[in-house]
DNA sequence: TAGTGGTCTAGACCACTCA
DNA sequence: GAGTGGTCTAGACCACTAT
């Protein structure tokens, strides 16, 4: 096992970091002389600096030498979760239940978000995701039907509308919204939980280019919790 | 400017991907042929190939060759908010003010989490972050004293409890959990909210190597929402 | 066992930016 | 203008794993 692997030096200049050796904010040898230091070539250090930049350990400037970051708070990765995977593994049976699916006018803040002209139409569906038959999460989901005419013809009972989007839309982008409501009469309803508990929401919206494709919220059941590691 | 720059080939591929001529879960062409193909070293394409790796968009294998991911999922990373940097964000004149300051012997979960020994007491503070003097967060925070113990001779009044850790104890690791719960009498009082509404909540904690520094709860204002691009 | 990605090297040139 | 990081290249060898 080559010693001077990228990983390795990565660690060992993160322990000097983390040691104190370089102070917050203090100034670190430049690539050449780590490179003499730890007898690998230049391009070796660069990809271990070039780490722990996208870390946030340190900060990189041409001319300016790299420099350990004033405030080294960690970039908090985590992945946008799909309900289903969440259901199982946790060691639950995964079931989703559609109660309702219709054409109509979205409501205004819909409209504006999906960039939706005011006469035209939208998707509105509601899903119930279950793990081993009890409540899980709500889903509300209003779907750009300009975008994605065929979802029209899609046989959703048998497939998400989830996994049809992301297999007929696969590479779409969007933002992420996560806050903490009080449940209403349907929420609660939905989640066999009780009006007024505290639910996480997280609201997405995602697109494709410029067009818009879909939006949701998903309430969760009570007590459930977003892990993620820093 | 290099045409062939990492940075253009991974757009490329990118977008080779994201137009579908390489179907969900296909193969694509092996480093050697792109290589030939964008008249570039292998070791460009294999930075573009693994940056979309890391950004989940396919995935490698040694032999097996690299496919495009089944689902892609964008990874969403964001940081982990400092809470003096949100309340500056949105414009607003940043305080915060201790409301009590104790050492005493921790509950039996915080004990776990901190892995203090049953008889040792923690020091437990609880603080007020405001905004242009409204309550913002309400933080209950747990730190070991025997892992910092200077923390007792700091200047608490001065310089915010988290700052001065970050100072000391700059490099820790932590975890982090997102929840919502309904406010109980202290948080809604400490919030100038009303018991019973749904708070969002942060649970962190942090500790170097083998050592736990800490744990806090954050309570935030009602309304507050955290949120991520995809 | 063979094929693919993972990585290191040595050298070169470029691009930014600080003084 | 000079110093530092950013990146490309060509070649080499290694490590994993599918067949």
């Amino acid at each position: 096992m080559t010693a001077n692997s990228h990983h390795n030096i990565r660690q060992v200049l993160r322990e000097r970091i983390e040691s104190g050796e370089w102070a917050l904010g203090a100034l670190i040898p430049g690539e050449l002389a780590l490179a003499v230091e730890y007898r690998c070539a230049r391009t070796t250090i660069n990809r271990a600096l070039q780490t722990l930049a996208d870390e946030g350990l340190v900060v990189r400037k041409r001319k300016g030498g790299t420099r350990v970051c004033q405030m080294p708070v960690r970039h908090a990765k985590f992945e946008i979760p799909i309900v289903r995977e969440q259901v199982e593994v946790i060691g639950s049976k995964y079931r989703h239940q559609i109660m309702s699916q219709q054409k109509k006018t979205p409501t205004a803040s819909v409209r504006t978000r999906l960039r939706i002209p005011d006469a035209k139409k939208a998707l509105f569906m509601e899903t119930i995701h279950l793990a081993d038959e009890r409540p899980y999460a709500y889903e509300e989901r209003w779907v750009n039907i300009q975008a994605v005419p065929k979802i029209m013809d899609a046989p959703l009972d048998q497939i998400s509308v989830n996994e049809w989007l992301v297999k007929t839309v696969p590479f779409s982008s969007g933002d992420v919204v996560f806050s903490a409501v009080n449940a209403d009469k349907r929420v609660a309803g939905a989640l066999e939980s009780k009006v007024g508990n505290a639910i996480f929401l997280v609201d997405r919206t995602t697109w494709l280019g410029e067009e818009f494709i879909t939006t949701i919220k998903l309430y969760y059941r009570d007590g459930y919790q977003l892990y993620s590691q820093l």
